[in-house]
DNA sequence: AGCACGCCGACT
DNA sequence: GTCGGCGTGCTC
């Protein structure tokens, strides 16, 4: 018997099968789909099997033999080794790489193998009673060890380390004691369960919707306004799929209340659920693996990743705020989970539920055109009313200076101060200052290895650079003209809390984005303590406008809306308006009612009204107007290229070859731009190129760039990288 | 990725 | 004469 093994190298050079011999004692135990070791050249590695062939396959190398089985347990059931082809053929990347994401951190295939396993070891008398009869008489002076000895004839499962000495240690070399060790998961089952909440009648109908089509392939766009309750409609819908006897994948996008939405899934569902995110330890996410390969768990809820979850006899999968970037993949595979959940909601015949308040357009657009089916909550579970929303014209502010702080929101948040109530404020800049420049000579900090400015760091006195981390000491002097006038432009987080507490000494501000929450749980703090009204005030970036709940926030600031309609992206409407919305919905969930202040030079703009009026259908239109005239998606798809080099020349000529061979070979509708200059020309000291693919049907494209990317393969001056349906440009 | 082979320059 | 630089090629 022969296996077809693919290595742990994600190279495409070494992405092909290596063919080796069953060794005989392996023959009966070997499936396909486990991990193995091999040797290779003068290494030994690891694998996966992904076939078996009994006949002796002529070929005119030396076929060697399978060292070994890593581990019996885990293995690739049927559907990842395909699903792992399709990710391969849809991205590009090297088929390991797509197995490698399906596996936690503890089971990937790497060099050190560590076992996971957790076990618990339980104490206990030799059941020979006249062994130890016999060992009492011969030593009846070591007192511990009779205690011990006592203590184990009156007391069954007794946790060897609640005993440990010495003593003991005697007892178990003598044979008295007897050891057992016990597998243990590392995450316990919370056993507090919630109250199910009766569903109105609005969440019934698309409950009932959804119910009658359970065993059918069918993607559900649910379209629902914060707080109109989407996750007691998904609760009531695995109820239903357990029922059946099959399982339930929900995915939650990666953001700071991960932890509490599980919990619900947790409370709801008890010890069936197995979790997944990034606050997990490597451990935690192999026990809750394991629960999941042994069946142990029926429901798995994740952050991207979990929806390659073994999960076996699927019955369906939840996308909640499907609108989410964090479900594309940006490293290697880049994948999109939305497209994943498709593809397993095909192979086992089920519904996929993609929820939001704000869907994407293009998820929206299917809805439109019956791809998807909408289903749709228009109210608030609990009769609370959105929040009033009010535009400042920062314009009008300039002679008064107030450009980070206008007098309306100054106002505003004197008044929740003396009313005990809390504000949040979004401005989507860290730092202290975005820009320092000369006024003397117009120098500015710019990073030597990337094509941008850096952020100066008040607390740290540091400039740095937030793409390749580099960071260097800010001088008195202007390092250009040597004058003493360098001065701040632009605002950032840090910069806007010393503001806050120059306007208001007494109130208590605290801040959050990607510098104060680097600490694990640092994050979980800040929530809580703001919660538990330890702050009045909470500035942050774009992490607190998604998910938080706090009864208490009345006022709702958003600093400067125009930040991220500035942003050169054609998506950077859609951004704006879901960022909004969402940080606008952070007001006023309780019986208080709900302000926000959006601070915009632009206070015509036809978004930021849209947010004002929470007219999500009438921005949709607008938006996808533009789409349609500037042929972007949802109408067309998009596919970018960037090449790359140490060489500028090298990464130009490369670029416009490309190019030539696109143009030459893709149908004539398809519209192919570039070579530019990428969006940061210059990062780490590598030039990178961009191209961009605008087509609607083209049937050659796939084949095409997988030509284009083998021809680059092998070359060690270039690196080109291709991006299906890319979010970041 | 790793490891070996191979072909040139500067060393005890 | 040989140690070691890293370019190239191969791994079932």
């Amino acid at each position: 018997m022969y296996a077809n093994v693919i290595i742990e190298y994600p190279l495409k050079t070494l992405d092909k099968y290596f063919l080796y011999k069953i060794p005989d004692d392996l023959v009966n135990s070997l499936k396909i789909g486990m991990q193995v070791k091999v040797p290779f050249g003068k290494q030994t590695i690891k694998g996966f099997v992904l076939n078996i062939v009994a006949n002796i396959p002529s070929v005119d190398y030396e076929i060697k033999e399978i060292i070994a089985i890593i581990n019996p347990e885990i293995i690739l059931n049927d559907e990842l080794i395909q699903l792992g082809k399709f990710i391969e053929e849809s991205t590009l990347c090297p088929l390991i790489s797509a197995y490698q994401a399906m596996l936690p951190a503890a089971l990937k295939l790497k060099k050190t193998t560590n076992n996971y396993h957790k076990y618990n070891t339980y104490i206990e008398l030799n059941t020979d009673k006249n062994l130890v009869n016999d060992y009492i008489k011969n030593n009846p002076r070591s007192i511990k060890q009779l205690e011990i000895i006592k203590y184990l004839q009156n007391n069954q499962n007794v946790l060897k380390s609640t005993l440990n000495c010495s003593a003991l240690k005697i007892l178990i070399n003598n044979k008295i004691v007897k050891e057992n060790k016990e597998e243990v998961y590392r995450l316990n089952k919370d056993n507090t369960t919630l109250i199910k909440n009766k569903l109105t009648s609005e969440q019934q109908d698309v409950f009932n919707n959804i119910k009658a089509n359970l065993n059918t392939l069918n993607t559900y766009l649910l379209y629902g306004v914060t707080g109109s309750g989407k996750t007691e409609v998904y609760f009531n819908l695995i109820d239903e799929v357990l029922k059946q006897n099959k399982t339930a994948l929900v995915l939650i996008p990666e953001i700071s209340l991960t932890t509490q939405i599980i919990n619900r899934f947790y409370k709801r569902f008890n010890n069936i659920v197995a979790i997944f995110h990034s606050g997990l330890s490597i451990g935690e996410k192999h026990d809750e693996y394991l629960k999941v390969v042994r069946e142990e768990a029926k429901i798995v809820v994740g952050t991207r990743s979990a929806i390659f979850s073994p999960l076996k006899n699927l019955g369906i999968v939840i996308i909640d705020e499907e609108h989410s970037s964090t479900y594309h993949q940006e490293n290697i595979p880049r994948y999109n989970a939305i497209e994943v959940a498709k593809w397993r909601a095909k192979f086992h015949n089920i519904p996929l539920i993609l929820g939001s308040a704000t869907p994407s357009l293009e998820s929206m657009a299917r809805a439109q055109k019956n791809v998807y089916k909408l289903v749709t909550l228009n109210n608030r579970a609990q009769d609370v009313e959105l929040p009033k929303c009010n535009i400042i014209d920062l314009t009008k502010e300039i002679e008064k200076n107030n450009l980070v702080l206008s007098s309306s929101l100054l106002e505003a948040i004197a008044k929740c101060l003396v009313n005990k109530e809390q504000t949040i404020l979004l401005l989507n800049r860290r730092g202290y200052s975005t820009v320092i420049t000369c006024s003397n000579c117009g120098f500015t900090y710019k990073c030597p290895n990337c094509d941008i400015t850096l952020t100066y760091h008040k607390s740290s006195n540091h400039l740095r650079c937030h793409y390749c981390g580099y960071t260097t000491f800010k001088s008195e002097k202007c390092p250009e003209c040597k004058e003493e006038s360098l001065t701040f432009l632009g605002t950032g987080t840090e910069k806007l809390v010393t503001l806050l507490q120059q306007e208001f000494p007494t109130a208590r501000i605290v801040r959050m984005d990607t510098d104060t929450t680097t600490k694990k749980d640092s994050y979980q703090k800040i929530i809580d303590d703001f919660a538990a009204f330890k702050y009045d005030i909470l500035v942050g970036t774009q992490m607190i406008s998604k998910g938080l709940d706090f009864p208490l926030v009345t006022l709702v600031g958003v600093i400067n809306a125009d930040s991220s309609l500035n942003i050169p992206d054609f998506r950077s409407n859609e951004r704006t308006f879901e960022l909004l919305t969402q940080v606008a919905g952070r007001a006023g969930r309780s019986e208080k009612k709900g302000e926000v202040i959006i601070q915009t030079f632009n206070p015509d703009n036809k978004i930021i009204d849209f947010v004002k009026n929470n007219e999500y259908l009438n921005f949709y239109k607008y938006e996808m107007a533009i789409r349609k005239t500037l042929k972007y998606p949802p109408y067309y798809f998009l596919i970018s290229l960037k090449v790359s080099s140490k060489e500028y020349d090298i990464a130009s000529k490369e670029a416009n070859q490309i190019t030539k061979i696109l143009k030459n070979n893709l149908s004539k509708e398809t519209i192919v731009l570039g070579p530019t200059t990428a969006n940061i020309f210059k990062i780490n000291n590598i030039y990178n190129f961009q191209i961009l693919i605008k087509y609607r049907f083209d049937n050659q494209i796939n084949k095409v760039l997988k030509e284009i990317d083998n021809m680059y393969a092998l070359n060690k001056k270039i690196s080109l990288s291709i991006l299906f349906d890319p979010i970041h440009f």
